[in-house]
DNA sequence: AGGCGACGTGAACGGTCGCTAACGTGAATG
DNA sequence: CATTCACGTTAGCGACCGTTCACGTCGCCT
């Protein structure tokens, strides 16, 4: 049988058709049979590549939250004022959001399903994220106390991550400066 | 055996611990029997008050969308000015964000899971309480066209439903007023 | 008193799911 | 050329899950 060559590796291509399906029905809804159809293998062949289930949806969710968090501690050495600092943030996240919206959606759905070792990683990884934008948000006034500062930090993921729930019928590049702008004002008008 | 009286129906108390579940492990996390036992009956007796666990999904997405278009309705009939309807559209969904957190989740999180007729109606509801935010924040002349209005609008309930992210660590009331302060200001700062 | 309906139980069913086992194969290695 | 290894296959296992069934038990109505 005519071997079919493989452009990216089966990893990923598995990773990436995984994140479709579990956003699109749910961890606990996407079969394994499932996931190695979309990927033109069939069932158990997933376990050459991942020890278990659990430990595919560790692996995607790792890496989001592994990506958000150097993305973040890049913008962070990159800038010094805090508001410059944030507008970058801002443009990260957003463009991250817009163009993995099934990944935005597994991370903040599917976390619960995870094994506990591997939610506390992500937890934790998560958190740091959050709080290069706490930082920036308390040292550039806009924020009375770090937990104002989370709150307002959450919110802006939650507006800039709708992206999912709307994109569908608008295009990416004027979503985006919607969402931006948006997320700037929030954030900028929450009183001290 | 000594009856237990059941102060709130079966029916409400099954849907509310229901709820509580659902938002934690997901649809198809939780079993019929870890239900029954959350009510402190056990697995089949839910038969009695649902025809089947997509049955009680289904009423309970059906019972938030209709929550939320009846106020917003509401809302739509007492305040002729765009603006002054969108303030009191922002106060009644922060309000019912922070208080049924819980619904909040499930009602984003589980629709897929809904049968097809059930999932019918409760996206044509919510499309419904859509384009009343729609249609405000194009009279107020903060969106260019209804599409814009449509980003928004989701934008918009992203940022109130963030809720569940965050209120675990801070007061209702103090979120209460960050989230609105917040909305408000992006739904104002979108460019025409 | 008697029957009925609401509500609950435990047992059992068919089906699906995650995962393992046993096996096959073609390409690189020595 | 023989071996190995990466990568796939099908068959089957044990567990769980949604649902149904047969049955029991109250409280209420006539």
């Amino acid at each position: 049988m005519p071997r079919v060559p493989v452009t990216t590796s089966r990893r990923e291509q598995i990773l990436t058709e995984a994140a479709r399906l579990f956003a699109r029905h749910g961890f606990h809804g996407v079969s394994i049979d499932g996931i190695g159809a979309a990927v033109g293998v069939s069932g158990p062949a997933l376990y050459r590549h991942f020890p278990s289930k659990e430990g595919l949806l560790a692996e995607m969710l790792v890496g989001i939250s592994e990506h958000l968090l150097a993305g973040g501690q890049e913008r962070a050495a990159e800038h010094t004022d805090p508001v410059d600092l944030l507008d970058a943030l801002i443009a990260f996240h957003t463009d991250f959001a817009l163009r993995q919206p099934e990944l935005i959606t597994v991370q903040d759905r599917d976390l619960a399903n995870l094994p506990d070792d591997a939610r506390r990683r992500v937890r934790g990884l998560q958190r740091a994220y959050v709080e290069i934008w706490v930082g920036a948000l308390v040292r550039a006034g806009l924020a009375g106390s770090d937990e104002a500062a989370r709150v307002a930090a959450h919110a802006a993921f939650g507006l800039m991550n709708s992206t999912p729930r709307s994109t569908t019928h608008t295009g990416a590049d004027v979503a985006a400066g919607i969402l931006t702008t948006m997320t700037r004002a929030a954030l900028h008008a929450h009183p001290v």
